[in-house]
DNA sequence: AGGATAGCCTGCGGGC
DNA sequence: TGCCCGCAGGCTATCC
């Protein structure tokens, strides 16, 4: 699924929808997608799930999603691969299969339903008793956020490395955020060719690199992020930013800049396109 | 340590 | 029209 821009956009586009909204009722459609926290099993499992509190604050790291409420509870939420939040009215309309979780809304413009579906199921909902126990057990497994991580602590969490690139930079505990397309695009940007050792790589061009990322990521949360063939954001729509893609999804079509044709190749399991002569050895 | 591999799931598009 | 195949944005466990 969805990578930062992704999740990015959605905590956007849910944000003035859910800020303020009190949960009235929650079901829980299948139990497996869901986690409480392993010291409150014997709590409600609703209400675990936010239901009867306000919801206060949204929070993203890499591609997680947190939804906290005014009574210090939180809900996190992964998207995997095919996962989506969507807010719909009363009913779930044209959204109703592979529904795990919903929320029935109170808010100040009326009621609303907030809906989790995830067909694959790669995704997954976690609930805690504040903030700080979700990232103690969750967040503090994953690497700087790729939005704003420094070349400092790029360089650091690189240095040494004997992983090609790419892997290193799929790698949540190294950055957090950073899925198969960004991969591609950022390494694109910065000329690096995939297969080329993180540690091997000079300052300059981890410098280079760490901000490829940052200006890549952002110019997708621009455009709503990238739809491929499922993301979709609060409303339910689309993102805009695959039609920008430079090399993801173009392998065997002409390089935007040199004019080259793409080429693909697996690389840690995933589908690898770059530019041959723009991203040398 | 970090690589390769398999596995978790459903849906889609292409080829026949 | 329909079947089979491969592929897909993520991540984990296991083995080497």
């Amino acid at each position: 699924m969805p990578e930062l821009p992704e999740v990015e956009h959605l905590r956007r586009t849910l944000e003035p929808l859910l800020v303020g909204s009190r949960v009235l009722e929650v079901s829980l459609l299948r139990r497996d997608v869901w986690q409480g926290e392993r010291e409150s099993n014997e709590d409600d499992v609703e209400e675990q799930l936010l239901r009867g509190q306000r919801i206060v604050r949204l929070l993203r790291h890499g591609k997680q999603l947190g939804i906290e409420a005014a009574s210090g509870r939180v809900l996190c939420v992964h998207l995997g691969m095919s996962g989506q939040l969507l807010v719909v009215g009363e009913s779930p309309g044209t959204y109703r299969s592979h529904v795990h979780c919903s929320w029935r809304l109170k808010g100040v413009n009326g009621s609303r339903t907030l809906l989790f579906r995830d067909p694959r199921r790669f995704g997954g909902l976690w609930t805690f008793t504040s903030v700080a126990t979700m990232q103690e057990a969750r967040w503090r497994l994953l690497g700087p956020d790729a939005l704003t991580v420094s070349v400092e602590d790029l360089r650091d969490q690189l240095k040494g490395s004997t992983r090609p690139i790419k892997a290193a930079l799929l790698d949540q505990r190294i950055i957090a955020g950073v899925g198969n397309i960004y991969a591609d695009e950022a390494l694109f940007l910065a000329r690096i060719h995939p297969a080329t050792l993180a540690g091997s790589l000079s300052r300059k061009k981890l410098d280079v690199l760490g901000r490829t990322i940052e200006v890549v990521l952002r110019e997708a949360i621009d455009h709503g992020g990238s739809t491929i063939a499922s993301y979709a954001d609060a409303n339910g729509d689309a993102g805009t930013f695959a039609e920008r893609h430079r090399v993801y999804g173009r392998s065997g079509l002409a390089c935007r800049v040199c004019g080259a044709g793409l080429r693909s190749f697996q690389l840690a399991q995933r589908t690898t396109t770059y530019c041959p002569k723009c991203q040398r050895r």
